[in-house]
DNA sequence: AAATAAATTTAGACAAGACTAAAAAATGGA
DNA sequence: TCCATTTTTTAGTCTTGTCTAAATTTATTT
């Protein structure tokens, strides 16, 4: 259908309009892609005439529903094969990610459908995201970070905004891990960080950390 | 490390080796590819600038050491991803193809090591077909062509060597499965057609099922 | 409202991998 | 052996996706 190439590009525009939702500037989507500004305006440009994004010169980029769509496919895709990595191969969860990103683009309808199946329907991939179901629609859930909790709040541990290997080699070796209870103890003004109880031992932490935990409170 | 097309004219060369042991004519590998010879003539330059073939103008191309044990790498992957997606996901073996030769190309090496694993180690792909150990290792076995048989000669059937899905719901259709008996009644010379007990019942097959169809004696 | 700076697009080039058409080498029959 | 046919290679072109350098548009500053 669409080459791989134009597969990333969806999936890095659809990622970005969280943060802009104004339309993805060139600049930006070309950091993401780890290319330069010139090839993301040819690339949009035939994106554009796929239907697959809004573009207007100087205005930035938005998917269109079909690009959106297609999109929403290869990160159902990702996140189910980083599921299935976990789960059933033994891969921690900070080193499924170069591999989901190859996995995400094999083309097979029967192929996703069947592992959605073997993997028992999964809800959310190893780092707390949503895995759209075959309709397309994640389960939205309510967090928040962690660094906009109180002191003396407590809540779940149930995803990672940041998903580098580094940051969730940090979190193993600190017994972080999705599903754990976190309370807020003490919060420093100064350079924001905190410190907090996890599973009965006391941990400080820093801004950067705190920023990119999601909490459940409710 | 090699390209995609690379990797499957790597692959394509190595099954073609079988037949011509003297060297893979760029005909013969261009029909084999969907290509043009032209084309193929320019992709044997780069594998040989590469030091994965052997190839002297107009004398064909034969696979390196390099080569060789590159080409037996894709083809354990794309075994193993057969079996994965006929015990694991329910796919029909006439349907695994197609993905598996999507599959066979992703690079990971922990993930074919734990996929192996996962599996049981399996020595047959659903085919019949060996699957190479990580070493590059094939089991071999004493197999012959149905057809090689005499009247009176019975053998389990062990593999298939056209694996196309056409012949495959044929074999399905008439109850022929791996690991069933099958014993020769009747040779025809005429057309090479034979008739045989499959399972209790008896079926009429032309040369081009017996041809096609290997089976264990011993 | 200029003038400068930043962001974006255009123009032209390149590598990979494919193609067509034409040239060159190998093969096989008389 | 020599000619005709087949096979293979070469030459030149195309597409995809990238790049650099230059031009253009938008944004910012004074």
């Amino acid at each position: 259908m669409f080459s791989l190439s134009e597969e990333n590009y969806l999936k890095a525009i659809f990622h970005l309009e969280h943060t802009y939702k104004e339309g993805v500037s060139t600049n930006a989507l070309a950091e993401e892609m780890e290319t330069k500004a010139s090839s993301v305006t040819d690339m949009v440009k035939k994106l554009s005439e796929k239907k697959l994004v809004i573009y207007k010169k100087y205005q930035g980029v938005k998917l269109s529903k079909l690009g959106r769509d297609t999109a929403i496919g290869i990160i159902r895709k990702h996140r189910l094969w980083e599921v299935f990595l976990v789960e059933k191969l033994n891969f921690n969860w900070d080193e499924v990610h170069d591999v989901a990103e190859q996995l995400e683009h094999i083309r097979s309808e029967k192929l996703i459908k069947e592992l959605d199946k073997f993997l028992g329907f999964p809800k959310r991939d190893p780092h707390g995201d949503p895995i759209p179901d075959a309709g397309g629609n994640f389960s939205v859930s309510n967090k928040t970070l962690l660094a906009d909790l109180s002191i003396g709040e407590a809540g779940i541990c149930v995803g990672v905004k940041d998903s580098s290997a580094a940051f969730l080699q940090f979190l193993d070796k600190n017994n972080i891990s999705l599903g754990k209870k976190i309370k807020v103890l003490e919060k420093e003004d100064f350079d924001k960080s905190m410190l907090i109880d996890n599973q009965g031992s006391n941990l400080r932490i820093s801004s950067l950390i705190s920023e990119n935990l999601y909490i459940k409170t409710s």
